[in-house]
DNA sequence: TCGACTATGAGAATGATTATCAGTGAGGAG
DNA sequence: CTCCTCACTGATAATCATTCTCATAGTCGA
């Protein structure tokens, strides 16, 4: 896999946002996009603390500079534990993430034909520079078994 | 314009729900139905000191199950402000909303064609149960106006 | 290399949300 | 219609994610 070459691509994009590339930030988004599903930033904070001691200021803000830079997304499907800001690891380009309500596992979707959309909501509202967020909620094959197992 | 019509839905799917209806639920939704943009339940709650003291406690609590009736909707598309929740009423059925980054004025947006890309998403991760959670952003006509007034 | 300007982080502060619990009221059974 | 039960209410206190502060340390362009 391409381990180093989304890092360093995070990396550069948050240079192309004008924000500096420290040890803590690579260390931050590495964290991330090694996290089993959306992650707080305690969690995150937490799961830094072995290696290194990384302080949670720190890790809010470079959460807040990851999201600015289109590296990090602030996942917003999910219903329970409402007041808590998570987070997901976002390579390449435009996609969306699939939640499972159950285990909050995460997968990336592709190919959102939504482009056209924004532009008929331009054309229908007035508004302009029209995008969306976009988050898929479901329940993951193994999550949906279990649930079926235990119905009575 | 259906003012009854809307609250007597609205609490009818708080019954639907297993919910009771009471003076102070029936207020609250009034008071979201009203409300100019996104509101937060502190908000609420001081647009409801005139005519009645009702609790934050209840506020809030209201607020939950009227989402979970599908009569509020928490916005997830506001940038600024991340760690406050913000509601919108949902008055009849499936739509979504979209937001100015600039004032947070909120317009309702109907028909997403997305029934069919739920299903396709479903075919592709084999997910069960698949929905959406979709908020539009972009720049109202008057903020428009605005900043390419103050352009330099 | 050097300096200006940004990043870091421990601690305290903020402030939205939630827990408690005694008193109140809604709504179904009879 | 009346009564009883169980859900709802709300003042207060507690919780806890997030932000502020500011002295120190590090980044990166020149
Ligand atoms: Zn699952
Ligand atoms: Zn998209
Ligand atoms: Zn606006
Ligand atoms: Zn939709």
């Amino acid at each position: 896999m391409d381990d180093r070459r989304d890092m360093a691509l995070a990396m550069d994009r948050l240079l192309a946002h004008g924000h500096a590339v420290t040890p803590q930030r690579r260390l931050v988004a590495q964290a991330l996009r090694d996290a089993a599903g959306p992650i707080s930033a305690q969690e995150l904070s937490a799961a830094l603390e072995p290696g290194r001691g990384i302080g949670q200021m720190t890790v809010y803000r470079t959460l807040a500079l990851l999201a600015d830079a289109g590296v990090a997304y602030q996942i917003a499907a999910t219903d329970a534990d409402r007041h808590l800001a998570r987070y997901v690891f976002c390579s390449g380009s435009h996609h969306h993430h699939l939640v499972c309500q159950t285990c909050h596992a995460v997968l990336e979707v592709g190919g959102c034909g939504m482009e056209s959309v924004d532009r008929d909501v331009e054309q229908r509202t007035g508004f302009a520079g029209v995008g969306h967020h976009l988050d898929f909620v479901g329940t993951c094959p193994a999550c949906a078994a279990v649930a079926s197992g235990e119905g009575h």
